[in-house]
Parts: C-alpha cells; sequence; structure tokens
RNA sequence: CGGGGCGUAGCGCAGCCUGGUAGCGCAUCUGUUUUGGGAACAGAGGGUCGUAGGUUCGAAUCCUAUCGCCCCGACCA
C-alpha cells in the first residue's frame, strides 16, 4: 500500500443510467491530488489509482479487538472502514465504492419505477417536529442540537416533517397526483449502545421515499409499488431479503412489511414457511402503472407465513404443514410503511380534489439501509478467507495478481489485461505491489472481488493465465483474450 | 440507563499485583537474498503509557476524578 492518491468516487460503470449525473452531483468527491516527488519514473502514472501500489487499501492481518461480528471484522480488516466514534465510521476508499454501488442500485431501482430523487437536509427545526407530535415522541434516540442563536435544531432520524413541508408548500390540486419523491440521506439515531459495526450504528446511510396520493386506493398501489422495486433492489444485490408482515412502530400506520435477509446474527428472530426462500422476482417485466401487476407480485410475494417476532402468531405458524415450517434470525434491511393521513392531518398537506373539495392526502414511507446493507451482504456472503462479494455491489469487477513483478513478461501480460478490462468500462484492481503469491492471494480473498485473474511466468509459458471464482475457488486455464471474454460476459460488456 | 471489562507504537498484546532505564509480535523504512498460498537475514525509525490532580526522592504501576471504547441486559433499522 502506498498512499498517494485519493480515489474519486467515480460510480460502477455498469451502472450508467439516467440518475448518475445526479448521483454524481451530490458526492462531493475530492480530485486526485499528487503528493510523491517527481522522481517516480519507475512507477505507475499517479492519476491511475486502481493499482495496488498506487491505492489507499490499509488491509490489517489481525483483528482489532472491538470488532464481535464478522462483518465488522472483516470491514476493518479489508481497510473499509475506520471508527470515528462509537457508532460513527470513517468509509474508507474500498468501503466507500460498495456503499455507491448499493446506492446506485438503490437509484436505478427508484427512477424506474418513476420515483423522483431530491435532497433534504440532515439538520432540521424542531419546530417542524412539534408539529406532527414526535419532537417529545421520539425521545433520547433523537440528537437535540442547539444553534448559536438557541433555536432548537435536531439531525433527523427521518425524513416526514420536512417531506410533507415540502408537499404543503408546493402541492395543492390531486392533478400533482399521484407523487413519490425520496433521498439517500445520512440519518442519526443515538442509540444507547451502537454495535456490530455499519450494521448498527448511529450514523446511517438510509433511502426513504414519501408517497403522496388522493386515494386509500392509490397509497396501496404506491405501497405494492415499493415492495416490486425493493425485491428487484435487493436481487441485484446477491441478497434474498423477504418480506415479512411487521409492526410500525414510531412512524405509525396501518400497512408494514420488512425485509429480512436471512443471517445467523440478525438482530431478529423470524418464523416463515420455508416455500418462501423459493421465490424469485427474477428480471421479469413489470408495469409499475398496473395496480393488478404490482398487486399481483405483493400477494404472490406475501401470502405465504413470514413475521418477525413482533408479529408472530403461533396459531397461523401451526396451520403450515410442520416439516415447511422454520425459524431463522434475520438482517433488516428495508421497511415500506402505508399511514394513511397521519402526517398529512397533523401537518396540513391537502389538495383540492375534483369536486373543489380540500383533502388530506395518503401517505407512506418507505425505506432501505444503504450503509447497514454493506455489513448485511458480508453476513450473507463471506467465509473464513474472507468477503465474497456479488457480482452487482463488488468495489472492482476482477483482480489482476502478478505473480512475478519485475518480470517482462508477466508485467507486460497484466500490463495489458489491465488496459483491455479498463476500455470495456470494468474496473480491474491490479495487484502490482512487490509482494510474494501468498501475500497477493491473501488479500485478493480477504476483500472479495468475485474474479481473479492470476498471470505468471510459468502460465504464460503456456500461453495461459489462470481465472478464479472466488465464490466456487474454481480455476480454470485462459488465454488472456479468453479470460477477459470470460469476464465480459459475466459483467454483460461487449468483448 | 443497570452490570462488567479495557485504554501502553499503525494493529494485537505483555509489563501494573510487589513503584526504580517502556518491551514483544505484526506492520513500516533501508540493504541483500528470495518469489505459484501471508519469505529469510542484517539494520533503522516510531510511544509525554487516555487526560487531570494526588501520594512518593521517584508513578505505566498506588489513590481520586474525568473522558473514551468494548461486552451483557433493557432498547432499536
Amino acid at each position: 500500500m502506498v498512499i498517494t492518491s485519493v480515489t474519486d468516487g467515480t460510480p460502477n460503470p455498469t451502472g450508467r443510467n439516467h440518475c448518475e449525473d445526479l448521483i454524481r452531483a451530490t458526492d462531493a468527491c475530492p480530485a486526485p491530488t499528487d503528493r510523491l516527488p517527481t522522481d517516480a519514473a519507475q512507477h505507475a502514472p499517479r492519476t491511475d489509482p486502481m493499482r495496488l501500489t498506487r491505492y489507499f487499501l490499509p488491509v490489517l492481518k489481525e483483528t482489532p479487538s472491538e470488532a464481535q461480528i464478522v462483518s465488522h471484522r472483516l470491514m476493518l480488516r479489508a481497510g473499509m472502514i475506520k471508527q470515528a466514534s462509537a457508532g460513527i465510521y470513517s468509509w474508507l476508499p474500498l468501503g466507500f465504492k460498495v456503499l455507491k454501488n448499493i446506492e446506485n442500485i438503490v437509484h436505478e431501482e427508484q427512477q424506474k419505477a418513476g420515483h423522483i430523487p431530491l435532497l433534504m437536509p440532515t439538520i432540521q427545526s424542531a419546530d417542524l417536529w412539534r408539529e406532527s407530535g414526535r419532537y417529545e415522541a421520539y425521545g433520547e434516540e433523537m440528537l437535540r442540537i442547539t444553534d448559536r442563536h438557541d433555536r432548537e435544531m435536531l439531525f433527523g432520524p427521518t425524513n416526514e416533517e420536512l417531506i410533507t413541508d415540502i408537499f404543503r408548500a408546493n402541492v395543492s390540486s390531486y392533478k400533482d397526483l399521484p407523487l413519490t419523491l425520496y433521498h439517500i440521506q445520512w440519518k442519526f439515531r443515538d442509540e444507547v449502545r451502537p454495535r456490530f459495526g455499519v450494521m448498527r450504528g448511529r450514523e446511517f446511510l438510509m433511502k426513504d421515499g414519501y408517497n403522496f396520493d388522493l386515494t386509500r386506493e392509490d397509497a396501496l398501489h404506491s405501497y405494492n409499488r415499493h415492495l416490486v422495486t425493493y425485491l428487484r433492489t435487493y436481487e441485484r444485490m446477491g441478497l434474498q431479503a423477504i418480506p415479512m408482515r411487521a409492526d410500525s412502530g414510531p412512524i405509525g400506520g396501518d400497512d408494514t412489511h420488512e425485509f429480512l435477509v436471512l443471517a445467523d446474527t440478525g438482530e431478529s428472530e423470524v418464523f416463515y414457511d420455508s416455500e418462501i426462500t423459493d421465490l424469485k422476482f427474477g428480471d421479469r417485466a413489470i408495469d409499475y402503472d398496473s395496480h393488478a401487476e404490482c398487486q399481483g407480485v405483493l400477494e404472490e410475494f406475501t401470502s405465504r407465513y413470514a413475521r418477525t417476532d413482533e408479529t408472530h402468531d403461533e396459531a397461523l405458524f401451526a396451520e403450515i404443514p410442520e416439516e415447511r415450517r422454520r425459524s431463522a434470525r434475520g438482517i433488516e434491511v428495508g421497511q415500506i410503511f402505508y399511514f394513511g393521513t397521519k402526517y398529512s392531518d397533523a401537518m396540513g398537506a391537502t389538495v383540492s380534489d375534483s369536486e373543489g373539495n380540500r383533502v388530506p392526502v395518503h401517505m407512506g414511507s418507505h425505506g432501505i439501509g444503504v450503509s447497514r446493507l454493506v455489513g448485511a451482504i458480508i453476513e450473507a456472503s463471506h467465509d473464513d478467507k474472507g468477503i465474497i462479494w456479488p457480482e452487482g455491489v463488488t468495489p472492482f469487477h476482477v483482480g489482476i495478481v502478478n505473480l512475478k513483478q519485475g518480470d517482462g513478461e508477466a508485467d507486460a501480460a497484466c500490463e495489458s489485461l489491465y488496459g483491455q478490462l479498463n476500455a470495456m468500462g470494468l474496473e480491474p484492481l491490479y495487484d502490482d505491489r512487490n509482494e510474494r503469491a501468498g501475500g497477493k492471494f491473501a488479500t485478493m480473498d480477504l476483500i472479495g472481488l468475485p474474479w481473479r485473474i492470476t498471470v505468471g511466468p510459468r502460465g504464460l509459458k503456456n500461453g495461459v493465465v489462470e481465472l478464479t471464482s472466488r465464490r466456487t475457488g474454481v480455476s480454470e486455464e485462459l488465454t488472456p483474450d479468453a479470460a477477459l471474454a470470460k469476464i465480459a460476459a459475466i459483467y454483460g460488456k461487449a468483448g
């Protein structure tokens, strides 16, 4: 590891889409900076950070003592995060890339459904929360701040009040409905006892979306539509997240489902019909405007028994054939709510309907724990050597391991692969350090890139390199061109 | 917020009981030899021992206070 430049957080090239400019614009990423003297002619270009002698990847051999669960340990060891204080983390380059990849997927799937991104502030005024009655109700979890004028402020734990305020100030006709606005923003909940790294931090990145509809029926369609977007979102991240009937908690409301990823370290006990784990949304086409289609998906994915301990019903559970009853642990990675007119009544968010009557809008809110997902994915996908990233979120698409740095042929072959992968729009991470093979393999296994190309003089004599799957450990010897073609096919790129 | 534990080099730890030159492993830097699953040798750099008081000729060590972090419980995404 040589600390020379700061990655610019360029979005994952597989995620090119209509929202990328928005994402870039909100990142505030620093430009690459040079910090080395100019005598480094033998080094790689400093503006080319995707090789390990240039990248910032502070991996640890030993596990820091504070980490209890595997995702926390691996995130620290892989140089993804550094704790800043209890429950608050800096995201180092590798972790930041994964976080951004997850964020990109969430953006894409929301916008496919016609949901509109915006950005609300982290710091909010207490007055707004007094209107909804939640300033007192929220309790110690809310971080309260006083500014220099003694105004009461707070670091937002969620955004129903702000979005409702935006809505009521700007929308007054049923003709502007339906409307769904969402953002991805940092939140703060002052947990008594943060733990498990980013899985239960105090500061966390969350997507929260809010739908505004004229009628209950329309709002329930919005609810169903969100359920579909969430199924697609989690599947793209390589996760199976099961929607379970849940408790509405402080948000309030009638209908709510939580999405849980099964993992031994989950905070919730869950009970479900084993048939539910066979369900896949897959790449089926869906018309988000069709009430019937979205309703159909909701029924398909929620008709079987699946509940957390909060809503578990032994009698209903007992109706499932015994061999299909399952109890397990789950990590909550999202929740959708329909809460009707709770906030619109309290805060006066009304529109004129077609007959000129002022009516409160029907609302729902829908959250995805973006930063928490980084930990959840690792919990669901790792082995004793390290992380195993699903292709959809991996920080780099493929690792290139040069077994004999300084060997002319090996160096040239690696440079060629590196250049061609970049030209395809993929992001390789080239381990060009002067390390022994074992050290390079251990690092690659730890940081979990799904594919590794191993290049050494021995193979090159026969015109081959080795392509290895991190997940299966299976290697095959291929010509460099064949290896590139396979990688291209895996990521859907033209070779 | 109740109960427990820990703050000594970037990381992991010993030293504290019984006060007297601040150590070990990994990592880092230099050199040589190495190089297909975390290399070997030689050398080097890096710590006001969390902070503040107190006791003492002398404090990492004893006492008091305070801050931080971790674990169990309650709570929570």
